[in-house]
DNA sequence: TCTCGTCGAGACTCAGAGTTTCGTCAAGTG
DNA sequence: CACTTGACGAAACTCTGAGTCTCGACGAGA
């Protein structure tokens, strides 16, 4: 017996309106300087009625999050070149660039900020963050194996402490997430693992 | 010439429905869960009318912001045993079993997030976590006075690793700030310093 | 007793998230 | 080509929550 669904007949996805959606969402937000971004504004600059929003994502804050996503699997790259000390260096590095793009900055306090007072935005970010430390963690794991770190090290720990102070300064603004940061933030993190 | 303003007639501001509306502030953010809470529900259970609220402050995170500075002046005092290890752990002791704390963390958890897309509370907030920042630099710049850590130290960088990791957590929500994570900081952050 | 500023209460405006409706357009089927 | 199906842009709509305005009542000072 067939029990598949009936084959997909009509109008198909328009992919350009997808793409569009979500840069213009990224935009807005990287323009709005902390400010709230309406849906209704999205639309209107994808040139994209709401409901076609609304077909594909169940939220505004999804959208985002697709948005983002999007862009960072390209900014940020794990590397693997068997050294443990240039990874995390070249990883950080990419990472703090990364945050120090306004827009990307924007986009992603706004994201925090709605998240500490939505509960959706609260899981999409949770999922979020999570990608990032498992990135981060098995670049470090990677060097445990090859004993370039002991075993007793507690990664989970130097994980949170280094997504933490990006997090923080991202947020608070007291700091910059300067240039040399990465180098910085790399000895400091090694000098603590080795124990 | 008196240009005194004429003195106050009329009936007198009420302080039991003051004190009753930061009770009901504080209350209500500590049961909420991460969801938004409503200035009428504050003005409701504390039996107040909403203009009663706005007639004293200008927005509902001013009426936030003064509740939890009333109960906060108790908690975290800086020690200052002549050890740096035992202030440092004592410290993050306090700090963290006052951030586990659920209306706390709610509390804090919302002032952020509102931060970031409010400029009023973003300064406010500038100036509270400054006032922690410095708490703890002078703790760890005591111990460096008295040779228990290098000076080449940047103590900067540690602060902001540990309130990182602490506003990371709380505001993901991924890990918990367990009653062990101000030992095993304090040996992290000791290790990393020693450098 | 009169005035003035507070009080609780509740109706109101405004903004933004998400839904529903409508007429239109295009891809697959016969 | 004719038909069906589902995506499309547009716009009206509901709902929620922040902050404002107005009201009659009350109380402290003159």
């Amino acid at each position: 017996m067939d029990t598949r669904q009936r084959p997909h007949t009509g109008r198909q996805r328009n992919e350009a309106a997808r793409q569009a959606i979500l840069d213009a969402a990224f935009e807005l937000l990287g323009e709005s300087a902390g400010a709230t971004v309406p849906v209704d504004a999205i639309a209107a600059r994808a040139g994209v009625g709401k409901q076609t929003i609304y077909r594909w994502w169940p939220s505004k804050y999804a959208v985002l999050l697709e948005a983002i996503l999007q862009r960072a699997r390209l900014d940020v790259p794990a590397p693997d070149t068997g050294d443990l000390a240039k990874d995390l260096r070249e990883f950080l590095r990419g990472t703090f660039r990364g945050a120090r793009n306004a827009s990307t900055a924007a986009f992603l306090r706004a994201m925090m900020g709605q998240a500490q007072q939505d509960p959706g935005t609260a899981e999409v970010m949770r999922e979020f963050t999570a990608s990032r430390r498992n990135a981060l963690r098995e670049l470090l794991e990677r060097g445990q194996d090859r004993g370039e770190l002991p075993d007793t090290t507690n990664v989970d720990l130097i994980v949170d402490q280094v997504y933490g102070l990006l997090w923080y300064r991202l947020m608070v603004g007291h700091a910059p997430l300067g240039r040399d940061l990465a180098k910085e933030l790399t000895d400091a993190v090694l000098t603590q693992a080795a124990g």
